[in-house]
DNA sequence: TAGCTAACGTACTAGTTCGTACATTAGTGA
DNA sequence: TCACTAATGTACGAACTAGTACGTTAGCTA
């Protein structure tokens, strides 16, 4: 998530904007991943910083715009991973497989996201409402599912007319959870979702899973 | 949610303790459930009940701990959903796909604690560590699941040997993503996932996706 | 190199928030 | 009916927390 280097200058007070914002940033995520949005300490944060509190408002203008920058950064990455997506020369059963394990590594690989999208969800989506930028950029993974269900429709391979935002909103279910709620879902079960010696058998479940709905015949009722 | 009833007594001060109780475990749920934990304020739940905050620590002894006691009855209100059960006498496809619907309308009908289970997922499941009520009871719907895929493989309907923890899983992921993640999923794609006008949709999509799962010849690689 | 401004630091405050000390009373059992 | 205790109410305090007033300086530019 773009972390900050340390600087190969001496001591004293240095000015860099970009990087005293940068690591404001890489602080307040870890912070509010960690605490939720009200859990959050604006004082924590500047603390395990190289600047102080001031700078926070300096830059962002209080708690709820570096939640809502905090926000918009971490969507952004999700974004630029999305559109390294590079599996339409496959073919659609493949490609959807594919799609749907990459998703899963995605989700995995950044649980500060998922943490912050719980958050989000919590206060009704409220920041990305009032954030110019989150608005309604969409998803580039949105275009690539439509892109496969098209070609595997026509070759026949699709039994079912599925939209792509549901398929999405079904793969995303899964990955979504699983890192989620590992927590409660532990607690309760006694199993932990994201043991890494079970990380292949839920990741080709999830492809299992999407490719069966995807392939099956819709009779059985 | 074992809501309290208005008491037909005349005003002054009357003494109930279950009933106190109850009251300020109901707005608790609400205001957890509204503003997570560290949003609540112990002061607005005392405000919204008959009685004062210092009832809340005479009773639960402080935030943590009511937080606690909301989580232990939120989960037993759903364990007695639970209980309720009555698939079996299905055959096993039917049986699946009926349990998967109940699991989805229980979710549909209980946002608040799905609020409070994404809320103690924040907090990494602390307080279920804590409460020894809710440490091991395990869930009924697993036995009926558990019960539903041994006879659905000895009669060949399923091909898969899926276990009973994972399909429960499966089948929470959706419903659960559904409702939690309603807010930040509508203002990215513009897709209420709880629009009533969808609810049939999205509920046959989870039982046709579980059942293409359960009786796919799990081949197309 | 002088001066200007973006960038930064210190110290403080106003308001909030969890929690409690202390006083009171309803209802029960002897 | 009296006394005792569980249940309740009031008023307050200590600690925290977001935010700010005010002063300082690095580094660029003319």
């Amino acid at each position: 998530m773009t972390s900050v280097e340390e600087p190969a200058r001496p001591n004293g007070r240095i000015r860099d904007a970009a990087r005293t914002r940068a690591e404001i940033l890489d602080v307040a995520t870890q912070e509010f991943a960690r605490a939720g949005y009200d859990g959050a300490r604006v004082d924590e944060i500047a603390a395990r910083t190289r600047t102080t509190k001031r700078m926070i408002y300096y830059y962002f203008g209080g708690k709820e715009q570096l939640f809502t920058a905090v926000l918009e950064r971490a969507y952004g990455v999700i974004r630029e991973a999305e559109q390294e997506l590079d599996v339409e020369h496959l073919d659609p059963v493949a490609a959807i497989r594919r799609l749907a394990e990459l998703t899963f590594d995605h989700h995995e690989a950044h649980p500060d996201f998922i943490r912050l999208v719980s958050i989000e969800n919590i206060h009704g989506a409220q920041h990305i409402a009032a954030s110019g930028e989150l608005g309604k950029i969409g998803s580039p993974a949105l275009d690539v599912i439509r892109r496969i269900l098209a070609s595997g429709r026509e070759s026949g391979l699709f039994t079912a007319d599925v939209d792509a935002v549901d398929l999405h909103a079904m793969i995303s279910s899964f990955c979504f959870f699983r890192v989620a709620n590992r927590h409660t879902f532990g607690a309760l079960f006694g199993r932990d979702l994201v043991d890494p010696a079970q990380r292949e058998h839920y990741r080709s479940m999830l492809g299992d899973m999407v490719i069966a709905y995807l392939t099956a015949d819709r009779a059985p009722r």
